[in-house]
DNA sequence: CACCGCAATCGAAGCGCTTCGACACCGTCG
DNA sequence: CGACGGTGTCGAAGCGCTTCGATTGCGGTG
């Protein structure tokens, strides 16, 4: 049943090493041996033993992918990105090994140890991840989706949550704004400083300090409605004169806003919001909201290809920002005059 | 830098073949004899390259599993069903190779031909999908989540969601209800027809039916928010004696009860509810709902020993339904009396 | 005491593929 | 016209593991 390259060689009337050589093409091939091999395979169904293959080329043409499965990390978006980086890798012939963060840099080692994969991307990086010296030495490109302390010799690849933290104060700014407040992520994931949450709220720090404007509150907030209706509460309670607040908590981000209009405020009469995160989170509220969205699509595409290269000798070791994208929409507009 | 078995073999003073024999335990070997291998195994960091295992053995030790990212199936079931494949195949020393659903039949094709995968499950299956074919004649163990119209020769493993409509139905009639409605998943989910759909609704209409109510309203629903604000009105407007309610659609519980609130009635005074699906999402809402919940976990579970015991000749072929609980929260009481 | 059976181990033959060096052939150039 | 550089193909040597006899020492039996 299960056809090898012998056969296929003897159906061509080749040697195996020819037909070898027809499906790398690591060598020059007369177009008539190509076709009749070609024809072979099709006829005899043959596909190569992955097994054999990467045994015999020390390639597996596998890529591990790490998915956090953290109960504070926005799901839909972690399974785009998972998606994605299988399209991905598709298109670059590389299937995709599964791993969970829980199996940690123990999973690291057996996946890279037993050859089951040719590179690693890694979700969910930390400022200072346990897992990134274990990374380093194991001599396997590896990527990460986020931007840790130390990225020597490593490929990052994010959003400039940085400057995106900037451009929403800059945009709340160029409308009037002056007085800010930033709604953000679960405690749990500044503790463990994660990346792009202190990135994101560094850049709106800065952005706000050069303004000039009050000290801007900052209220993290778990994953849930009733969080953002308590953050909703806190913030007008507290920082009543707030006039352009900055979410980053895709399921916060709309119930935060019903709350505010439930209690009696207009949104973007008396509050403007802009959003970070899922795009399509920020599009379907209501009002739908001013955001930057996160290309997770774009930010796998990318970790793929640097995947891949890296196979190939280019060290793709750098990190790369991609830049931050801000799409207007209903939920900002210049603050209310002083009564 | 890369340690094979001969490396172990000539520290610990033995042939090739008795590692192995270590390894798998498929031969007798001295307790000292296996001291002094484990012990160089351990002092070397020696792991089996996978592929030339694979190749030896015919056997990958991986379980392929296919994932939907339809926007119409929720999304962080699906994450978690995923992750925990992951966890369970790890206690059967198996990993996961991740498929999308783009992939379709010749991704199943490709990974059986070229023995990347020992096994196979699959999730979101239709009553008529177009891969239980090419998984028959693929000669791997197969295993669905989801149960399509002809099992024959598969496993199929699934919550009973006929039984879990009856129940819901039996719950409300059980407090007095006889005026029930359902509202259920996004339209295209039926008409593609989607095992669990289906048969929910399959078996809410039967029990709703042997109550001798009027026809109980069925409203299938988008995943959003405003969706469901739209079938709360529908509902109140076109149906306005209903006092007992079905969801079943992760997405739109919550905001449906809001918005039946909103509309000025009572949840559970007025209209009592009942969801059916991820029980996390039921229990956060306001008020807590009763619901019966989706074991993801538990499905994983069974799914992988299932996939596992296929391999070692056991035909796991046969349906298996894991019976729905019920957990009664605050959205369910007896039916207003009528005025 | 010759013999048997069992436990423990070894050696060698693959598993199906890639890859390197050889080789044959052919048109070219000096 | 003989040496030369391509091109297209082949054969064989592994890659690292499993597995199937075969072999060696045993203690125990008749």
């Amino acid at each position: 049943m299960p056809v090898s390259i012998a056969d296929v060689a003897r159906h061509a009337g080749v040697s195996p090493s020819t037909v070898s050589y027809v499906l790398s093409g690591k060598r020059s091939i007369s177009a008539d041996t190509r076709r009749r091999v070609l024809e072979s395979i099709r006829v005899l169904g043959y596909r190569p033993h992955a097994g054999a293959r990467a045994l015999a080329s020390s390639r597996s043409n596998t890529l591990a992918l790490v998915v956090p499965l953290r109960s504070d990390v926005h799901v839909p978006v972690a399974m785009r990105f998972a998606v994605s980086v299988v399209t991905r890798a598709r298109d670059h012939d590389h299937d995709v090994l599964l791993l969970t963060q829980a199996e940690g840099a123990d999973g690291l080692r057996r996946v890279a140890g037993s050859s089951m994969a040719d590179a690693i991307i890694v979700m969910d990086v930390e400022i200072d991840d346990a897992r990134i010296p274990v990374l380093r030495e194991l001599g396997l490109p590896a990527v990460l989706i986020g931007v840790p302390a130390d990225t020597d010799g490593l490929a990052c690849v994010d959003l400039d949550f940085t400057e995106a933290g900037r451009l929403c104060v800059r945009h709340l700014a160029g409308l009037g704004h002056r007085d800010l407040a930033f709604v953000g992520e679960p405690p749990a994931v500044y503790e463990r400083r994660t990346g792009f949450a202190e990135r994101t709220l560094a850049g709106f720090r800065e952005a706000a300090r050069a303004l000039g404007g009050p000290e801007p509150a900052v209220l993290p907030c778990e994953q849930t409605r009733a969080a953002a209706e308590r953050a909703a509460a806190e913030l007008l309670r507290e920082h009543p004169g707030t006039t352009g607040l900055v979410v980053q908590n895709e399921a916060a981000a709309e119930p935060l806003v019903a709350a505010v209009r439930a209690a009696g405020l207009s949104v973007p009469g008396d509050l403007s919001v802009v959003a970070i995160g899922a795009d399509d989170v920020a599009a379907s509220a209501t009002p739908a909201l001013s955001s930057v969205g996160l290309p997770a699509e774009e930010l796998a595409e990318r970790a793929v290809e640097l995947a891949v290269r890296g196979l190939d000798g280019g060290t793709p070791a750098g990190v790369t920002l991609l830049p931050p994208t801000l799409v207007d929409r209903s939920s900002t507009a210049p603050p209310p005059r002083r009564a």
